[in-house]
DNA sequence: AGATGTACTACGACAGACGTTGCAATGCCA
DNA sequence: TGGCATTGCAACGTCTGTCGTAGTACATCT
């Protein structure tokens, strides 16, 4: 059973989760729920990876905490530094992938290329 | 000018440089070399980075170094374990790539989908 | 009453990346 | 011949995000 490293995703938890806060205000719990259903399971963030990720965006302005009125919950909404924090992730993930595959081999294809 | 963050790469510096040695022993500059030139200067590795991923990489097994016999440098080359490593780290990064995406929105798309 | 789920906080440890520094050999150009 | 860039590597310490562990508190279900 493969797994996804920690080390991979690192960096990009907070753009998960700035992801699902385009989409309105949201909590903790809530969020995780999120992030695991639209991953189909394969990916569960750790509470304490959320929470911290939290504080930090917060302290950076990406998100704006508030209680809600109802319940004893933390909602957090996103802010414009966010969406803009946002799309650079995602500029920048391009730029990843692309690099990034330029050394997987895909099921055993070309291993002589000798490329340099 | 969009950066790679290492935040990303992290854990993938090691996948890079075993492609790199599949192909052969190779040593650490060499290597940097390859890795600016296949990426055409979107990636270089930092010293520090390279040299830390060889005695950790050697600690675990995955690579064997040796002397080279008309210079002063270190070679290194891949051993099996190396190789099985890699693998894995090929199909991890398949994964990864799976989940990533589906939080990454492509130039401006269905931002309001609210998929849960 | 106890287990499970919801919701969050605090603390500390770990590992990979990186900044800085240092050093030594070599090549090259002026 | 002097100086500078390039090659090639090692040692040290710091930073940051993740994660393990633990604890609190309330609600609901059995």
């Amino acid at each position: 059973m493969i797994e996804i490293s920690s080390d991979v995703i690192r960096g990009y938890n907070d753009t998960m989760i700035l992801y699902i806060l385009r989409n309105g205000p949201s909590y903790g719990y809530e969020i995780s729920k999120s992030i695991k259903s639209m991953t189909e399971g394969k990916y569960v963030i750790k509470e304490t990876t959320l929470y911290s990720a939290f504080t930090r965006m917060e302290k950076n302005g990406y998100v704006e905490s508030f209680s809600g009125a109802e319940d004893r919950r933390t909602y957090y909404r996103i802010t414009e530094a966010g969406k803009k924090f946002y799309e650079e992730k995602c500029e920048e993930w391009e730029l990843t992938k692309e690099v990034v595959e330029k050394f997987i081999a895909k099921n055993e294809e070309s291993v002589l290329l000798n490329e340099e």
